[in-house]
DNA sequence: AAAGAATATGACACAGTGTCAATAATATAA
DNA sequence: TTATATTATTGACACTGTGTCATATTCTTT
């Protein structure tokens, strides 16, 4: 048979088992947190003997850097929404929606991103994956700002750079604070009063 | 002799021993990170016995909590400055000013800063411990905003508290930055873009 | 100097990690 | 079908680190 066939038995099973695992670890991750999870209880409630974990990952970083490729996704869809406002007042609207939709993913993902917060501190692989979001977004912003410069709609005086990554800024922290549950505000009035903030401060 | 007297040699030599601990922590915790630092590596850098490090501490973590008293300190000092401009044009020199200040201090810092950003995924005591810092600006920038918001200086428009929660936070995620060495631009050049931003999207 | 109190110590039990030689399951060739 | 090769799974093992506790040491008091 051929090389790469589906219908290999042992590929399959392999792929059921890695299934298996990735599921587990979801399970154990939200339940116990990154820090407190171990190898142990992720094989025991896929039913898998120790060692197959190493076979499918390399470790406990390694696991949550795959689950969390999929969340990721989703990020990496609301940074890249076209951005060129016309006016002002198209520039406002944009702002507040994109704002809208990021703090809404900290109530969709919340659980898997309370697990990836902790693990930003202790684990550089996953670190790294958490800048590169957030590279991206402040990419993004700085060229929204430089456009918005050129067309005579924003303040020259300011560096987009600068501006765009401490707006940034405070939308990851508000998202962070969803994530922990330490906010008191429903998502819509937060992202209201921190946009209206931005775009009199940097609009014209 | 009394109870409590400096005299004691036993309590002298208590006090030495969790003086060389503590400064043997730090070095460990600087140079390891915190994750990474054991109580091995401390006890043979304080030239102390195992058992020794869990008689003045609880562990890890508390070795931390102790070594960052003093950093906070400084914090809640930044914090606390009065803040009670009578024109736009002082509030401008005072939130840059304070902004400046609370950047330098990532510089100044930098090393326990580093160990501190680590630990506050991993320990939840930390992380409460950092959480007060954030609070207490938080709760004294708010202060600042209704105080400009009655006095003519601000908009009405905004919930002091939420805006305050946002600038604070650029503020803060700057400073990680800063503490992270992922930053290209002096201090003084960020303080005042985000500042500029920030009084001009506020203030009138 | 002997009893008593405070401090320091390291061996021990326990928990978790990552590796690897052995075993089981499946595929291919004879 | 049987023998052989390939791939996947497994758990015991060596290691590293933690926190505890009975014992030893050092100092104070009587």
């Amino acid at each position: 048979m051929n090389e790469n066939n589906i219908e290999d038995k042992r590929h399959l099973r392999s792929i059921k088992t890695r299934q298996k695992l990735l599921e587990a670890a979801r399970e154990v991750f939200i339940k116990e947190g990154f820090h407190k999870a171990t190898i142990t209880q992720i094989i025991k409630k896929a039913r898998v003997g120790y060692g197959t974990a190493y076979v499918h990952f390399e470790g406990k970083e390694d696991f949550l850097v795959v689950l969390m490729e999929n969340v990721m996704e989703k990020f990496y869809e609301i940074a890249e929404a076209a951005f060129l406002p016309v006016s002002v007042k198209e520039a406002e609207e944009m702002i507040h929606k994109q704002t809208n939709e990021f703090l809404k993913m900290a109530e969709d993902e919340q659980k898997m991103l309370q697990v990836f917060e902790q693990a930003i501190g202790i684990s550089p692989l996953v670190s790294e994956k958490w800048k590169n979001i957030r590279e991206k977004f402040i990419q993004r912003i700085s060229e929204d700002i430089a456009y918005a410069q050129r067309n005579g709609l924003a303040r020259k005086d300011v560096h987009n750079e600068l501006v765009a990554r401490g707006w940034f800024f405070t939308n990851e922290m508000y998202l962070w604070e969803i994530v922990r549950n330490e906010y008191e505000h429903p998502v819509e009035q937060i992202a209201k009063n921190i946009a209206s903030i931005y775009i009199k401060g940097l609009y014209l």
